[in-house]
RNA sequence: CGGGGUGUAGCGCAGCCCGGUAGCGCGCUUCGUUCGGGACGAAGAGGUCGGAGGUUCAAAUCCUCUCACCCCGACCA
């Protein structure tokens, strides 16, 4: 026999090979024909759904309605804010002839879409009664960044944009930081992913923004990925498309804008936050299967076995549990344990003859490898537990991983040398100077995540100059 | 845009240096035996060798041009 590949590459071997042969080998997505686009394969649009209706659900509950805008936004739009074009213009993709003809004007391709909805929110605002206007909308943006890796930068992706208009700058702040909490809550709550939240230094802002925040998490590899942004626009974008409104005092004023979103990187972030050697590790709340029934039989005992696995489905659903039977009869039990391993599905089920005549089942949970024979009766209340128990221990196995691989230094070369032999998050103090972040970049390729709302009571000294500082940042090399 | 690589069956690759009948593994189809940790046997199907031009009696192989994708870097809510 040749020996053949099986499984993935190992974590340790070759990070980022491992994420492309569980993303392509777990059939979550696969490369598209053009450079850098992405077909998302129904397993990996499974969970693109949960993680969609979610979050649809907690825009609802704070308030947000879903709208469309179109995808095709004249040249010029992008060029009323000076900022916003600076920031997009090198990454759009413009089309410039239609219907067989030369455009007179070239319409971009989103790239996200805050000039489209000003646009239109001109024509919409005129009264403080027309606010809040809070409006979300899911939708494809095209960015043509140079390099691409499958969910955390292809060409064009799926997101939700969010984009709200406020009578004054406070509630414009508020809302801002209701919906970067709202990311917090999904990503640690559902996806079971640690974040640390904070606000972006001034480089590393939204193009147009008056100030970013983000959800910053840590991967597998101690890399950090920001998994989600909310921006405060100020009156931005207001004052570059003349939005404005009267306020009850009969003034005119210009509209507080905010913008936020979450795309199918996250899915990418997911991948790296729970991911083994074996392959992908889900959340329960977030897997499109969260149980796989494996039944073993042979043709005597088929009837035998698939009848108590039918009940047992009816059951499960019954009690909203997402489960799944593979009766592929093509394909041998050891082959299905390993190929659902890999494609991370938080408990297995085995059934055959000799446990039906035990009464039991047994039952391996994926992160933990652990192996329980559970009764008949007792199996779809252990399971709806483990639902519970198995989300917990994934997203505290995260933040474990996290703690240890997050460092404090106070000077400069401890700070090279944690960044050289261990990786991961450091934090430290920095004096606040652009300057000085631009040369750690450049010194090191670790940028500040952001700086946590998190703040220790005393200042410290800027790890590069030894200034008193009183902000502690977090910095980090990121995808 | 710079550096490196790769285009040959659905996927992964060999063949190219040294021109002469296009091959291997996996997958796929059919049948049978299997089935509690990646089963086995037998019989099959499947190819404009990325594209264009050239050299030659003859090109996957040599030459020229060209296109695409991947990796590293620069760049990047």
């Amino acid at each position: 026999m040749p020996v053949v590949s099986k499984g993935v590459t190992k974590q340790s071997e070759d990070f980022s090979k491992w994420y492309t042969d569980v993303v392509k080998q777990a059939k979550l997505a696969d490369y598209g024909p053009v450079k850098g686009t992405m077909v998302i394969r129904p397993y990996g649009y499974a969970i693109w759904e949960n993680f969609q209706s979610i979050l649809n659900q907690m825009f609802k509950d704070t308030g947000h309605v879903n709208a469309y805008f179109p995808m095709f936004i004249p040249e010029h739009f992008l060029q009323k804010e000076a900022e916003h074009v600076e920031g997009f213009a090198p990454e759009v993709a413009v089309v410039t002839h239609a219907g067989g003809k030369k455009l007179d004007e070239a319409l971009v391709v989103r790239p996200t879409s805050e000039t489209i909805i000003w646009h239109m929110y001109k024509k919409w605002i005129s009264s403080y009664r027309d606010l809040p206007l809070l409006i979300n909308q899911w939708a494809n943006v095209v960015r043509w960044e140079m390099r691409t890796r499958l969910f955390l930068r292809t060409t064009e992706f799926l997101w939700q944009e969010g984009h709200t208009a406020h009578a004054t700058e406070k509630e414009a702040q508020e809302e801002t930081l209701t919906m970067l909490e709202v990311y917090r809550r999904f990503a640690e709550e559902y996806m079971a992913m640690p974040v640390i939240t904070g606000k972006k230094t001034e480089s590393e802002k939204f193009a147009g923004a008056v100030s970013t925040y983000s959800i910053e998490a840590m991967m597998r590899d101690t890399k950090a990925l920001q998994a989600g942004t909310s921006h405060n626009l100020g009156q931005n974008f207001a004052k570059a498309f003349e939005v404005t409104f009267q306020n009850k005092e009969n003034k005119e004023e210009f509209v507080y804008a905010t913008s936020w979103g979450v795309s199918t990187r996250l899915v990418g972030g997911l991948i790296m936050s729970h991911g083994d050697d074996k392959g992908l590790i889900l959340p329960p709340k977030v897997a499109p299967y969260q149980v796989v029934i494996i039944p073993i039989f042979r043709n005597n005992t088929k009837e035998l076995v698939m009848d108590r696995v039918n009940e047992l489905v009816a059951d499960m659903r019954q009690a909203e549990i997402r489960v799944h039977v593979d009766d592929d009869e093509k394909a041998s039990p050891g082959f299905k344990f390993n190929e659902w391993e890999m494609r991370g599905v938080p408990m297995r089920v085995e059934l055959g003859p000799k446990d039906i005549e035990k009464g039991q089942a047994v039952v391996v949970i994926r992160h933990s490898g652990a192996k329980h024979f559970i009764q008949l009766a007792d199996l779809v209340k252990f399971l709806s537990d483990q639902v519970v128990t198995v989300q917990d221990e994934l997203f505290q196995r995260a933040l474990d991983f996290r703690e240890e691989n997050t460092h404090t230094v106070d000077n400069w070369e401890d700070f090279k040398d944690v960044l050289e032999h261990k990786g991961g998050f450091i934090k430290a103090y920095w004096n606040g100077s652009a300057e000085v972040e631009e040369k750690i970049k450049n010194e090191t390729k670790a940028t500040i995540r952001c700086i946590p709302f998190d703040q220790p009571a005393e200042s410290g000294k800027c790890v590069y100059t030894g200034e008193e500082s009183s902000q502690l940042v977090i910095f980090a090399k990121a995808y």
